[in-house]
DNA sequence: TATTGTTATACTCTATAACTATA
DNA sequence: TATAGTTATAGAGTATAACAATA
């Protein structure tokens, strides 16, 4: 079948963009000291409010584990409160520090400046394509 | 300007997206012991002939120590042969093994057999959309 | 001296398995 | 027993700095 062929094409050049534009993106974090992964933490935080750890981990499609690490750097920087659940005290619940909620502010101005001043020279037809396709990338991540 | 909040929001959903996808690639890989990292350099080799160190980590955009590593595993796998260059003996001119060109060809079948899955469930336009984007990805990360 | 590649070292991100605390 | 989270451990991928071999 060439709607197959033409699919695992697809797969197989859009998989190599990604980890190359990726790692391309590691290398140009912004702000020494806080990490992408750490940045979309916050991130998530801010939009979904206060979650404890496994809630985070599902959400950012992470291990456990993975997640304990992430958070702890986050504490540990001042970014975020920790506190356990007076219900059930098993549950760790992360939320953003006032320093955490700051940083996010400050960092939506400077941040993605590598990438932003990439997609300023796009086309506007370009950018279309781009934002049409950010949400289908995290549904295929989530899938 | 309006325009420009908008490429930073838009920088910043993809990068979340680009991460988070990438992330869960990188947990599909359907061949244990030959990682994606590894199978992208087979591919640059099959697309583009022998090349020497260098000429890999500028095509993966990657430092040289990076690459030497992974030509290492390569070799180490017998997926890759490595000579030395007689003119210039400096130079470590690295093709595919008959093996690592077998590798390919089965791999073509199976590899991103994930990926492949997720976007046989797409709809044609999407697939159209990610045909479209993907040397978009590709120019930005080589910008 | 300059260039190519390697080695030494370190950090980020991720995972699984085993453990602790709580329910 | 079961669940939430942490610790221990390991491996991939990346980097910079220092080095060896060759030009």
């Amino acid at each position: 079948m060439s709607t197959k062929v033409a699919t695992l094409e697809l797969a197989s050049e859009l998989r190599v963009a990604l980890m190359r534009l990726t790692r391309r993106l590691r290398a140009e974090r912004v702000d020494q000291g806080v990490t992408l992964t750490q940045i979309s933490v916050l991130g998530a935080l801010d939009r979904h409010g206060a979650m404890n750890l496994a809630q985070l981990a599902a959400q950012e499609r992470v291990q456990p584990p993975s997640m304990t690490r992430t958070t702890a750097a986050l504490e540990e920087a001042g970014l975020v409160d920790r506190s356990a659940d007076p219900n059930d005290r098993r549950h760790t619940v992360f939320q953003l520090s006032a320093q955490g909620r700051q940083f996010l502010r400050e960092d939506r101005r400077r941040r993605e400046a590598w990438l932003a001043d990439r997609l300023d020279e796009l086309t506007t037809e370009e950018r279309v394509l781009l934002h049409d396709v950010a949400p289908l990338l995290d549904r295929l991540a989530q899938s």
